[in-house]
DNA sequence: GTCTATACATCGATAGAC
DNA sequence: GTCTATCGATGTATAGAC
């Protein structure tokens, strides 16, 4: 177990992205214990045998889609981060991110799923949460740290910190409001949030 | 399915709490699909008939326990919430606050477990998501909404969106550091997180 | 009510033909 | 390299003795 290389060089490389892509439909939409390699082989539209001969077996299947997944979602939750024009009013670059962000995630409901397996299977797996760690959660608070400290205007004591609160307080609303169902138990517009946040952070001053 | 009564008036009550105590530690331990009939009949002492002539089927159980851990995991979210001094510093309080809500969650690894659990399982079985949310987020928000509301000096100008801020940031950090292995990888103190937090929010002069 | 024994489906993984 | 066929283990659920 955990051998799990980047892809194969002999064997289809069509079979091997179909095996991927069934792979990825199914776990996402069951978690590991509850995906069989029957599920995955006809989801992929290959025999059983061949996803075995290009995957080993059902744990260095899991591991491959996961580690594939926490690479290519960065630009979920990160947007494009198009180069703003950094000279922008500090409260209005800040309330942009924050909505584009929550935008990002509630729309790309695949994330959505690929966090519910995260965390799910965090107890079994903690390597693969760590790797959501290094790929995803990571490079993101680095990349607002990073702003937060070149905009000494913000006057903020702990931008570090501060990038925890902004994260937090973003990721924990989708998580409420959309993957636990709590819209309509616990609603709270997005706007609400964001401009809170927004008023929060940068009306620091002590 | 979904007929889930508290408990039953007929059979042996002893033996109802031993299976509720065992599938809680399976369940808890591998989630749903990974957890079998035969497995919560051993740690519950019993014979595996005996655990369906009890509660019907799997998701039955698996919907007991559920909804027995939201209903008694409240205190461990908001602790006993001791009447402490409504008139103490906002500053000191919110922090003492925050401060025993991340101590409790902490200490708590059945919390854990429990949280890991209701998000792994949130895709499948929605409606404990919701019963989460109403027996143990809607009331935490609310409680703290209260207490926001009754401390007009803080001069917040939106209570219950400040208190998702609030949440989100204490929930968050706990499931990266801690839940998702990221205590060594994006380090981050728990003073300086209530700090920054506390500060923040009393700041909040526009 | 609780047990043992078992029915029947599905699981992960592999052997062997092509 | 990919398939069909199959193995042994394990899954949910139940029948029937006590």
């Amino acid at each position: 177990m955990n051998k799990y290389q980047t892809h194969e060089g002999s064997k289809s490389e069509a079979k091997t992205e179909a095996i991927l892509k069934g792979a990825m439909k199914e776990f996402l939409a069951g978690g590991y214990a509850a995906t069989s390699m029957d599920k995955v082989a006809k989801a992929a539209g290959v025999s059983k045998a061949t996803v075995y001969s290009h995957f080993g077996d059902k744990e260095s299947l899991f591991n491959v889609v996961i580690h594939d997944l926490a690479r290519d979602k960065f630009q979920t939750v990160m947007g494009l981060d198009r180069p703003q024009s950094l000279n922008e009013d500090p409260k209005k670059v800040l309330s942009g991110m924050a909505t584009r962000m929550l935008d990002n995630v509630k729309r790309d409901r695949q994330f959505q799923d690929f966090i519910r397996i995260i965390i799910g299977e965090s107890g079994r797996f903690p390597e693969l949460a760590k790797a959501y760690v290094n790929n995803l959660a990571k490079p993101a608070i680095e990349t607002l740290t990073k702003y937060f400290e070149s905009h000494p205007e913000l006057e903020l004591e702990d931008p570090a910190a501060t990038v925890r609160v902004m994260m937090g307080t973003l990721v924990y609303f989708v998580m409420l409001q959309e993957m636990m169902h709590g819209k309509d138990i616990v609603p709270l517009s997005s706007d609400r949030l964001v401009n809170t946040l927004t008023e929060l952070i940068t009306n620091n001053k002590s």
